[in-house]
Order: structure tokens, then sequence, then C-alpha cells
DNA sequence: TATCCTTATGTCTAGTTTGTCACTTAGATT
DNA sequence: AATCTAAGTGACAAACTAGACATAAGGATA
């Protein structure tokens, strides 16, 4: 259950502390005082529905809470989609990229939890996109699922690069389920 | 996420701040509301492209949030580091980004005013990159240079879907510096 | 040219919201 | 216990909104 004080939300709302004390206190921001002093707090929920109330844009730090969702990279739409059902029948919100730059702009600007990609993607290299994800702050906490009809070495290679795990063409929509749940709910 | 309110927009473009809200007011400008009273916020990002899409001049102050540098993609690293130098001594940031998954990271995350592109990278195709990009609200004034040994055909198709400028191989690097300086001054 | 109409911007005012400052306090760190 | 940091409070200053009205520029029409 996280929460927020009121100094974390002034910074994201890019406005005064006074200011979000007043709005706690009025009513307009829903929120709860700690036993001690009376600390506000909260709930992320919360600041996310009064934030739509006002049509305020959302932080992206805060988008994975708001809508954990998965970005389904592959050129082959028909994987692609079949990646898809089995996300959205999880109860997970997906995006399809069939492009390495595509794949590239989404995660940067929705900030996925988990990424699936297709190691053998013609002229793009999984490897690198591996590699030059994990050296990146922002995404260090992604969860990639490198989904290849390649042998296993080079699954456990994509391994050492820093993906999470592996699933091996053709693979069970079990197993796929699976992980995709395991990664979610993390 | 740094914001403005009325009365900085309204210092900024030296006019009236109740013209400032009237803009905001008739969706001229995009903005948004503080839950007390209705003050305006508009996100800098919004203000700088509001003022681009009026060809308004952009105060020196918001140029650090939109450091004004330059993305070369290009899996040829000699042929990228050439075109470096040439924008460097024009005086301008640049990166290099050698695959398109890289370009399209440091796309959204630098968001940089210009980006040179190799239209025949291995696997990736150039023209969709193109297209994908033109259809990204936040990338609409990115400055796109084609750099192609292609055919004029090819490098026509490019400026159809929406590349401001082309420029053969191999190139001299007058011609570069001009375009890069007449792009970056804009 | 003169007149009317339309539209955008500036001015003024009253009332409200937000920022600032100075000071206090809970909780963490050492 | 001493110290540090983030957060709360009250009072006051500054900034903002919204309505009403004035002003200016441009077009259309007679």
């Amino acid at each position: 259950m996280k929460t927020l004080s009121s100094g974390e939300i002034a910074s994201y709302c890019d406005v005064n502390l006074r200011t979000v004390i007043r709005w706690i206190e009025s009513g307009k921001l829903k929120g709860f005082k700690l036993p001690g002093r009376g600390n506000n707090r909260v709930l992320v929920d919360d600041f996310i529905e009064f934030l739509n109330d006002h049509s305020m844009p959302i932080p992206e730090a805060l988008m994975s809470d708001a809508a954990p969702s998965i970005l389904i990279v592959d050129d082959e739409m028909p994987v692609a989609k079949s990646i898809q059902r089995v996300a959205r029948r999880a109860g997970f919100e997906t995006q399809i990229a069939t492009g390495g730059f595509q794949a590239g702009v989404m995660l940067s600007q929705q900030n996925p939890k988990m990424m699936t990609l297709d190691l053998s993607m013609p002229g793009m290299d999984g490897y690198s996109v591996i590699e030059f994800t994990r050296q990146q702050a922002k995404h260090k906490h992604l969860k990639i699922l490198v989904i290849s009809a390649l042998d296993d070495a080079s699954l456990e290679k994509a391994i050492e690069l820093g993906a999470d795990a592996t699933l091996q063409k053709p693979f069970s929509n079990h197993d796929l389920t699976q992980i995709i749940e395991q990664f979610m709910t993390q």
C-alpha cells in the first residue's frame, strides 16, 4: 500500500507544500494523518484519482502504478497478437511494437512494467537491446522476457546480458501466462 | 515536471495575463487547472509547442529544458563520427545511436531538436521510422535530415513521408553544416 | 471614404488561491 | 544526547481568476 507524503505530492504537482496541505485540509485531496504530529499521507490511488478528476498530468514515475502495462516487441504481427491475447486474458494493458525504433520510443514513453522481446527480429540485434536497456537507470527494474526460436545457448546468453527470463518458441500459453503473472505482480 | 503559471507565460510572451487565460480557455494553449479556484498551469513542453506552432520566439530561460541537441542515427560509426564532428564544430550537442532501438529511446528521452537518419541501416526500415515519428505529437517539430546513399527517388519518398531534408552520400561538410545551422536556429 | 461588425487584447476591480517567511516539531541518524 | 532533515502552522504578501468594459485592428459593405 504505497503512500505519498505532502512533500512528494508538492514536487509532483510543482506546487508549494503549503498548498498541498490546504488541498488535503479542504478535502479536495483525500489523505490521512499520521498519529505523531499529523504528517499527511496520501494513497497513490487517491492521488491519481485526484489528478484525473482535475485533468492534471500524471507524473511518469506513477504511470506504472496507474496501469502496469506490457510492451510486446515482435515483428511478426500474428505472434505479437497471440502474446497480446494471453496478456490481456491475464488482465494487463498491452502495446505492440513491430520495429526496434518504435519499441525504443514506446518503452521510454509508456514506461511499461515488462517487455517481451523477440531476439531474432530482422536487422535488430536483440542482445544489444538488452544490454542497452540495462544500462539505463530508468529501466533498471523493467522485466525483460526473451521469446525466441533460437537454441538454448542463445537464450542463455540473453540471460547473461540481463534478461529476466526466456521462452523458447513455440511456447505454451500456460508457460507465458505464468511468467507474465509472476513478473507483473512483483 | 516543470510547469508555468499564467503570469509567467504572460511575461514570457510580453502579453497581458488576461490574454493568456483566454488562450488557455479557448484551447489554443494546452493547460490544466489547479483544484483551488482553478489557477492555470501549463507544462513547459506544451508551452514550447505552442510557441513553435505560432512561430513565436522561445525565451532563453526555457532553452535549457529544450537543450537543442542533435541525434545522429547511423550504424556505421565512422560516418556517425564524421557527422558528429561537423555538428560539434557548428556548436551543438550531439548523441549517436547505432541501432533503431537505441535511437528510439534516445529520441524520447533527450528530445533533440534534430535527428540525422541513415535510411539504409541493416534491418531497420528508415521510412517507417519517419512515419512513426511524425505520428507522435511530441516529435511533430523534430527536424529530420535523411542521409543516404540511395537514389533520388528514395530520397523523394522520405520527404513525402515527412523528412525535412535529404542529403545524398557522399556529402560535403559544407552542405551538412548549412542544413544543421538552418534547422537548429529555426 | 465612412460605417458597421467582429475579434483579440488591455484595463480595472473584487475576491480567492497560492507562495513565502519564520518558527516549531516529529522522527531519524550518529 | 546532540544534530539533522523533512514536514506542519500561522500570518502576511503576492499572484491569480473572472466579469465588465474599453480599445485597437481588420474586413465587409454601402
